[in-house]
DNA sequence: GAATGTGAAGGTTTTCACAGCA
DNA sequence: TGCTGTGAAAACCTTCACATTC
């Protein structure tokens, strides 16, 4: 068996998934409103896409449209969910209930999507053991420890970017493989983690660009 | 004076934005350690880019390094916050003082970079009148008035995704040429309006992708 | 007739590789 | 020698256009 032979994994962009999460809410929203099935014309107008972008990506990952008819809007969304692997719900800590960590606690999004906040740590002694939603704030120090005990699948890092990469290097150290990130700062983590960097500050940056050089994007996302 | 012989003004791209605000954020890092000049190779190790990468963004705003020695690090930190227009303050409004919005006003990174955010709004008649970090919450009756009267240039938006639209049509009837907006819904704005979104549940749906399909991106960005 | 699915074409972005300069 | 700046090549992503199917 020549490994060289192997079915290549398929690649899939970035960009891609990203409209695919658009996707999702957009049939989520036409499911609401009662239609049982959308054209690629249809979905591309509601998140400013063309049709051919929504048939591409579709593409993919299977044949799920009806010529002549368009896509069953809860089949698709279905489908998609399967794709995104939201079709079940994860458990997710948060680490850092300043600022952003409390709001994130409350975020409905998350819940919405089967983003299951059920662990919340700090350094702050204060923090330590008050309730935040029905959640007890727990020590920093057992995070680690605490992260494998409870199966926690995803970490959120809401902390300062000072102590970003230590708390990282704990989280890692738990085995977890999916963080995200809210500190302005690059943390470095091994190449079997999935990070990703949520950077609020970077569109006001680009609304403060596209005003000073009344920018026309070279191409429309 | 034929039009199509004009200089055309030149188109960049999203990503090359995006990745100057790295490199400013790197470049304020390396003035604080003290460092004099950085290097492409440097700067990209930083940011997990490639030196060729940096070089070509910064090449699309002109020449700044010196050749055999590298960039100088506040020059060059200076001259981008020059390209990106944070090299001044922006006075911004919030409107939606729930969740995310009251985080955001004491979010430290957008004040650092310039975003002061000097007024608030909602609809809530308990909210309304009371004081966020010295800022007084007005009613968001008055929001298309009070915006103009305060000469307000952003305005970030963290209402429901029920109302937003709503919200986004008086924020365009003042004038406002850029918003941020962080409900879950495609808005829409004249062309002449920059809108950028800020959509937390899509990084976390990356993440889930990722770990249900092991997913290595096409391009590492 | 209407709309999908998809190779191929067309653009855009990234990377390469090297001339040129300190 | 070290590192920038940049055309050219390569990789990637989007759009086109049409055969195919309902």
């Amino acid at each position: 068996m020549a490994s060289d032979s192997l079915p290549e994994k398929k690649r899939i962009s970035e960009s891609t998934i990203h409209r695919l999460s658009l996707y999702y809410r957009a049939l989520s929203v036409l499911e609401k409103e009662g239609f049982e099935t959308v054209s690629s014309k249809g979905l591309a107008k509601r998140e400013k896409l063309t049709p051919a972008q929504v048939r591409k990506d579709l593409s993919f990952f299977g044949s799920f449209g009806t010529r002549g008819l368009g896509y069953p809007v809860v089949e698709l969304r279905e489908k998609i969910s399967q794709i995104l692997g939201i079709d079940r719900s994860w458990r997710v800590a948060l680490v850092g209930v300043g600022n952003i960590g409390s709001a994130l606690v409350s975020y409905k999004e998350f819940q919405k999507q089967g983003f299951k906040i059920v662990k919340l740590f700090d350094n702050d002694q204060r923090k330590i053991g008050s309730n935040h939603k029905g959640i007890v704030v727990s020590d920093i120090k057992n995070l680690a420890n605490e992260l494998e005990l409870d199966n926690i699948e995803m970490v959120v890092v809401a902390v300062p970017a000072t102590v970003a990469q230590y708390v990282v290097d704990d989280i890692v150290k738990a085995g977890i493989k999916a963080i995200l990130n809210f500190a302005p700062v690059n943390l470095k983590v091994p190449d079997d983690v999935f990070l990703r960097n949520e950077n609020m500050s970077m569109e006001l940056e680009y609304l403060s660009f596209a005003l000073v050089n009344d920018h026309i994007p070279k191409r429309v996302r």
